[in-house]
DNA sequence: CAGCAACTGGACTCGCAGTACAGTAAGGAG
DNA sequence: CTCCTTACTGTACTGCGAGTCCAGTTGCTG
């Protein structure tokens, strides 16, 4: 029984680490069961398919995303209580962080769910969206705070806004793959800071 | 010879909207040639591999891509030959582009591409890297003639700032693939555009 | 008519996903 | 102490798709 969280977790471990090296199609079952010290059979005891596994590896990961965003967040009110340095600070703490992963961050599992679409089912592409659209909300509902204080200088919509910090993640760290570099990411989002800064800037 | 040509550009038509449609991974030669009606033979007389595919593919794309760039800010610049106008101009032509298009347009094909890295050999991973590389140019190009005659309020790393477009493009597009909306692409633009207008905004 | 370009078609290898199932070691419930 | 379940191992097999090899065909071209 614990054995068997251990060796799942095992599992996801190896593989999303290789997931995120090389993408999903390119990293096969052989491999995993082989990092994880287990046999093929020990793998389709644990996921049915590799369905499965890009679901579990999902989930996790979506999970793990959020708590992650939850502390920054409240790491940034505790420095500033104002909405829109609150804002500021935590797109910094986030910029920060992206820097100091060596191999891109998570966020890929994202894009690249989205880009190989047709190889998962609906259940890995409906957790997927919901993700995004928790993340659209979350933001959006920051950014109505902030604008209760300042008063937009541009008319925006506020959904795009809240897709916009998912966005600037999600393309930063295609420029970043593509491109080899290693700060795209971070750079983005400190221009997506500079753009907050500009649209609310005077307080009502 | 002219068959040679044809017969190529047949298998690249039917390959590239498989590919958006599915992604590279999904779509089988199998299925290339039933819709090209070649023989599998046929396929591999004309590419040596699935790698040389994509490389067709992609330098095909880019071309196309580097061709609509031209056409739509030649045109922006024949409405307004200020070159922030003009800037704002060309974003929103590409904007009205993007939600014309139905099943996202080509500018997946990079993202794509990036994120399936390993499958591919060197050659396409650098023919991507040269693609951004040269959009970084272009439009870094476009903002320090903007910088020129409007000072920016904040200061900006221009080379991110011409990143940021191809950025905004690329992370919409994954959003949109992700949620299954249409318009996603080319709000994120719309929302880039009032930060140049917020960006530039009094002229020196 | 020789020769090359542009194929067709079939047979084969290989790697990987997925199936099937028989067997086993360890731990708890009765 | 035995029975049952859980968490596996190991092997053997199917099927698909990529990629190779190659012999043969068709049509234009010098």
């Amino acid at each position: 029984m614990d054995q068997k969280a251990d060796t799942r977790t095992r599992i996801l471990d190896i593989a999303e680490a290789a997931v995120l090296e090389k993408g999903f199609e390119a990293t096969s079952i052989e491999e995993i069961v082989a990092g994880a010290e287990i046999s093929r059979g020990g793998f389709f005891y644990h996921f049915k398919d590799k369905n499965a596994l890009a679901r579990a590896m999902l989930e996790r990961y979506i999970e793990v995303e959020n708590a992650l965003y939850d502390d920054l967040f409240a790491r940034a009110r505790e420095l500033n209580d104002d909405p829109l340095h609150c804002m500021l600070i935590g797109l910094k703490l986030l910029a920060e962080m992206l820097e100091e992963m060596p191999t891109g961050h998570p966020g890929c599992v994202i894009a690249s769910t989205a880009y190989q679409d047709r190889l998962f089912d609906k259940g890995v592409r409906d957790l997927n969206r919901k993700a995004i659209l928790a993340w659209r909300k979350r933001f959006r509902g920051m950014f109505e705070e902030i604008a209760a204080v300042y008063e937009p200088r541009e008319p925006v919509n506020m959904d795009a806004l809240g897709d916009m910090v998912s966005g600037v993640v999600e393309g930063g760290l295609v420029l970043q793959r593509a491109l080899r570099e290693h700060n795209n990411a971070s750079e983005q989002i400190m221009l997506f800071r500079t753009y907050l800064k500009l649209l609310f800037s005077p307080p009502k």
